[in-house]
DNA sequence: GGACCATTCTACGCCACGTAGAACTTCTAC
DNA sequence: GTAGAAGTTCTACGTGGCGTAGAATGGTCC
């Protein structure tokens, strides 16, 4: 359901990095290394569409691109969706918190702490 | 780095139910539903050992298969291959918290405590 | 109405995965 | 010790996702 592709990848880290919605054009020029044709970028866009990551926005003649959700947010989406993949929810999540690192961990103290 | 495939998946499942190493048409017998050659079964297993997800024990003139890791520990190294794509691992895990139900908190809550 | 710009259509190559037959290697039973 | 059974490896094909992009189409601005 998320773009495993490395292009795919790529361009919506553009669109998270970039904060706001961006022309296909804007997307291409701004992928890092890359100079690929803006035809390439409107194809993956499209399919990232598709999966629900990024939705379109029309402005005048043209289109402009942004990401459904936050970073923070799609990580932790798939993070859900990965714990649906498990049995035994109880046992997963021990195991994921018992295998974080201190620094990690902290964090999730935090968080709970706020909950 | 771990099945996709529906069939990987189900190949996985069926080593984590029996909880010890089994022969190829073993795994084929016990898939659900499924009436597959012997040797789709044995390339799956191939691939997945490829992808250290399997491990194959010589048996007399025969192989066991056996999962690498327990299903929940699979699960956890899943998730934090996911929270290893976050540039803000500390946002991704607050995110993640805000948003499991009740009881996924309550377990992560006892978790913590164990720690 | 011609130049330009953005979009959509279509397509090709690669690789993962589902699927399995053919061929090779033992082992075992007679 | 030889034939058949059981297991393994090799090879291969179809499908679908992804990277990649040209050709065709449609709208905009003078």
């Amino acid at each position: 359901m998320a773009g495993r592709g490395e292009l795919e990848r790529a361009v919506i880290d553009v669109l998270w990095d970039a904060g706001a919605p961006m022309t296909a054009r804007a997307v291409a020029d701004a992928l890092p290394g890359r100079e690929l044709a803006v035809t390439t970028v409107l194809t993956v866009l499209s399919r990232l569409e598709g999966k629900g990551v990024v939705r379109r926005i029309r402005d005048g003649r043209a289109h402009l691109y942004a990401a459904v959700a936050s970073r923070e947010e799609h990580t932790a989406a798939l993070m859900h969706q990965v714990l649906d993949t498990a049995t035994d929810r109880d046992a997963a999540l021990a195991r994921f918190v018992g295998s974080v690192s201190a620094p990690d961990l902290e964090a999730l103290r935090r968080a709970l702490d706020g909950r």
